[in-house]
DNA sequence: ATTGAGTCTATACTATACTTTAAGGTATAG
DNA sequence: CTATACCTTAAAGTATAGTATAGACTCAAT
């Protein structure tokens, strides 16, 4: 059970195998070796990078910094400021979005509660809020 | 000053050309008429669907949800409630989307507290939890 | 008449994370 | 030996909201 193929890997680590090919070109997993007729091999510390990307992809990371964040992994040279500022970072574009989002919120609510919500739509405040002629 | 060529319409408005063309491709906006050459000519009430479009999307509509709403302004025999419900779905969408990131946020933050910021990576408790065997 | 700016269409490209398809080669069970 | 399950590659398609490019035509001014 040490070599997987990737139809296996992909039934263990529930992603497909088309994604882990995806994956590959994108470097952040390679197979340890191939058999002569090209079939890719993992060993199963496979499912545990992949779990790892599963896993910062929750956090909210992009397959571009898991990418970055899995050199700095793979190096323990590298330091480990790079990667609390990696994290940084990103709060900070979670927090960004969120307070967007909470605008947005914002000013969905204030439409909806006024609107009767019957009608036509010639009466509607949501509309005419859109529509209104000043800003 | 009563039509615009698309140029015209689009240093007016803060919409590139190419936009415009695009809003029309999607069905969000038409030109009231052409020139016999073929160019395309608005009036001035083109910037009114436009700021309309701009501030729903400011709002978190998609252009989808946008060419929706517009449909339901320009026919005023729809009914208010139609739109009221589609504001009441892109709160909900909203709010999802804020509890995704808070939780994001949250275990971001619970990592970036517990790293030195220094050292090696082999020792970085953000690249542990990423790893962890669990789950 | 010519130049330069503006416009036209169609197509392709950007970013993100995949999925799908096509056409073919390989491994294995009966 | 053959069915079929699995694997290979490259390319195209999906969704979103545009941006960019190419080649051709038009408009206004000189």
């Amino acid at each position: 059970m040490r070599d997987l193929t990737i139809g296996n890997l992909a039934k263990q680590s529930g992603v497909s195998a088309e994604t882990l090919r995806y994956y590959e070109r994108r470097g952040l997993i390679t197979p340890s070796q191939r058999t002569a007729s090209g079939y890719r091999l993992y060993q199963t510390d496979a499912s545990q990078r992949l779990r790892f990307i599963r896993r910062a992809q929750a956090l909210g990371f992009s397959l571009d910094e898991i990418s970055e964040l899995l050199s700095l992994s793979d190096d323990p040279n590298q330091s480990a400021a790079a990667v609390k500022q990696l994290t940084r970072t990103k709060i900070q574009d979670i927090d960004l979005r969120i307070r967007d989002l909470e605008r947005m919120k914002q000013g969905l609510a204030a439409l909806e509660t006024h609107c009767p919500g019957h009608g036509s739509t010639r009466d509607c405040p949501i509309l005419g809020a859109l529509n209104r002629d000043d800003d």
